[in-house]
DNA sequence: CGTATTTGACCCGCGC
DNA sequence: GCGCGGGTCAAATACG
């Protein structure tokens, strides 16, 4: 009988002021990352109708239709996600059924649940980035992007000016676990600049610039 | 029976 | 100010 939800004005302003507050007190830092994953079909047909699976465990809690797109978007969440703010979106290309738009936000809190052969994702990335690399590049492609724009598999140039599309393996990446790659020392960012310019001025070390387009967006919200 | 997914409602930001 | 598009919540259901 009832359709609207009883008591879901109460837990929303409470979360809405939590947000508010910690908004106020200190500016939030969004990172987000976009990697577009290239599938086959054969492999779309195999198993996995959903997006590939990464090492960490998510939660579908929402989906919805996009305008545009006659596939749904997914929203993910960590399932430990008591702390863990990780989030992800999981979307197929209007054009291309192959093709999968991934989409990172925040980053994890936790170590990963049953993580291959690295040390510990929470680590920071200094440690062998470069050898991933080299790894033998399998069939399935991926491009990491930043920023919201959409132009998907480019050939741009090789500068990582404010988009950089690069071209690895999705499963050597995979045990980096991108938003933690995410945590590599960046130079003290000015908390008023926007992220283009940000972008471009960003400092990679060495053996990460070889990573190939693995960058982040940082947003920053300034309550002034 | 516990946990993950489904699914419609709700909320919010933005453009007109 | 209103409508639209996108993101999240949470009750119900499916699944193990």
């Amino acid at each position: 009988m009832g359709k609207s939800r009883p008591s879901k004005s109460d837990s929303k302003t409470s979360r809405l002021l939590e947000q508010q507050l910690v908004a106020t007190k200190k500016r939030k830092v969004a990172q987000k990352v976009v990697i577009t994953v290239q599938m086959e079909a054969n492999d779309i047909k195999q198993k996995n109708e959903g997006a590939p699976s990464d090492c960490w465990s998510w939660r579908k809690y929402g989906q919805k239709p996009i305008k545009g797109s006659p596939y749904p978007r997914g929203y993910y969440k960590c399932s430990s996600s008591k702390g863990c703010s990780a989030k992800k979106q999981v979307e197929r290309s209007s054009t291309d059924s192959s093709l999968f738009i991934i989409t990172y936000t925040s980053t994890h809190n936790h170590p990963g649940p049953n993580f291959p052969n690295k040390d510990s994702p929470l680590n920071p990335v200094t440690q062998d980035s470069s050898m991933t690399l080299q790894q033998p590049i399998t069939d399935r492609h991926v491009s990491l992007e930043v920023n919201d724009s959409i132009s998907l598999v480019q050939q741009e140039e090789n500068q990582f000016t404010h988009k950089f599309l690069g071209t690895i393996s999705y499963d050597d990446f995979l045990p980096l676990s991108y938003p933690q790659l995410m945590n590599f020392p960046k130079s003290e960012l000015s908390e008023e600049n926007d992220f283009y310019d940000e972008l471009g001025e960003l400092q990679l070390p060495p053996s990460f610039t070889s990573f190939a387009g693995i960058f982040e967006e940082t947003i920053l919200v300034d309550p002034s």
